[in-house]
DNA sequence: TCTGGGGTCCTAGGACCC
DNA sequence: TCTGGGGTCCTAGGACCC
């Protein structure tokens, strides 16, 4: 999709389309995404609303609907899937589909193309843009050289004179800290790269990422999709972090704020039958260093008090003394099913315990909304 | 009052085991 | 002429994506 979040939001607003608009957070938020008019200003996806504002004064700041965008995109997926039942999900406004299996019935990939760009303009009011080609990240170079609302087409011949032009910053995996340790390099568009011996472009850059960015120069990588046909991967972990409103030091605020992020963490967990090991601790500090701290517990849980211990735990041996926190975060990595693993029970632990705690809790959320049941230290105004 | 929040994958080093 | 060698698990950090 085009500008995916900033098109929803206008779809409510037709007055503000010839406006610059962008979807994004306040106080020290980014920008989510900007409209084509804004655009023209500077102003793109991940910058500072504080700097939005100094480059272009008369911005309309619109918040996220996020349950709006889930909507639009769960059906923007449905019109991906009546076209072949082989498609790789990316994120909410975005997927790869194999359409090897459809020419019969749908035509060439440019008339599947045209066809699912206007479904999605008819049924759901907004452009989006599509590369096709032999590999992943052909097809996605092709389809960010598209937007807005465009076709580009890569046939398997024109793979070389398209891609060796660019700049190495142009392929897909390749960002801000690649593109220019690349560049001190002399290795400054595609071709040079492509044009590196292997060995040498694996000195400079590790085995693995010199290989896969050869593989992208001369447009040879995945041509598979990981498409389970229907249902979604397991996620591997779950995670939140928050950025405080302004930084702080006060142990109380902080210990707070991780049992408020391990509720959410688990929460999500529970809601998707998963149960995790290892939790992380993140802090970010004033100065925006960022450090992760994380502990393996023997039993897999997803339970929040025991989630939010163990963070409560890694942020203690931290030892810090008065540095300003920014940020912090509570992830939960190696996630298994819940019904692959059976609790140890230990001696002494009631029968009734977390478990039961956090099972009722989420049926009393799930009636009555978030709000309805929060541990005691998270309730506002209490006395 | 610069710099969100959700993820994935890779690397590197140390502990530990056979 | 001394410190094998391979594998797994764990932790920390970093790059990248949307």
């Amino acid at each position: 999709m085009d500008a995916f979040y900033a098109s929803v939001a206008l779809r409510e607003r037709p007055d503000l389309l010839d406006q610059p608009v962008v979807v994004g957070g306040r106080g020290r938020g980014v920008v989510l995404a900007a409209n084509y008019v804004a655009r023209r200003y500077g102003v793109h996806s991940a910058l500072p609303m504080s700097r939005v504002r100094r480059l272009c004064p008369r911005v309309v700041v619109l918040e996220p609907d996020y349950a709006t965008f889930i909507t639009v995109s769960a059906s923007v997926m449905e019109t991906f899937r009546e076209v072949t039942p082989v498609v790789e999900v990316l994120s909410l406004d975005e997927a790869f589909l194999d359409v090897r299996g459809s020419t019969r019935r749908l035509g060439s990939p440019v008339e599947i193309a045209e066809r699912v760009r206007s479904t999605i303009h008819d049924e759901q009011g907004i452009t989006c843009s599509v590369g096709v080609a032999r590999t992943i990240s052909v097809a996605k170079v092709a389809s960010r050289r598209a937007k807005p609302d465009g076709v580009i087409v890569v046939p398997p011949s024109e793979v070389t004179s398209f891609l060796h032009p660019l700049d190495v910053g142009d392929l897909y995996g390749v960002g801000e800290k690649t593109r220019a340790l690349l560049h001190r390099s002399g290795l400054r568009t595609v071709k040079d790269v492509a044009h590196t011996p292997l060995d040498a472009l694996q000195r400079q850059v590790g085995v693995h990422l010199g290989r896969h960015l050869h593989d992208l120069a001369w447009g040879t990588d995945r041509d598979e999709l990981n498409a389970s046909t229907g249902t979604r991967e397991p996620e591997r972990s779950m995670g939140a972090d928050e950025t405080f409103g302004r930084d702080t030091d006060d142990r109380e605020v902080i210990v707070r704020e991780l049992l408020r992020l391990s509720a959410r963490v688990a929460g999500r967990m529970r809601a998707a039958g998963v149960v995790g090991r290892t939790i992380t601790l993140k802090v970010r500090f004033s100065d925006f260093t960022t450090i992760a701290r994380a502990r393996t517990v023997p039993e897999a849980t997803d339970v929040t008090v025991e989630i939010h211990r163990t963070a409560t735990r890694l942020f203690d041996a931290l030892g810090l003394r008065h540095q300003r926190l920014r940020l912090v975060g509570v992830r939960v990595e190696r996630l298994v099913p819940r019904c692959t693993v059976h609790r140890q029970l230990a001696l002494g632990e009631p029968d009734p315990g977390w478990t039961e705690a956090d099972r009722a809790v989420d049926r009393a959320t799930r009636r009555f909304g978030s709000a309805a049941v929060r541990p005691a230290s998270l309730v506002v105004g209490r006395p």
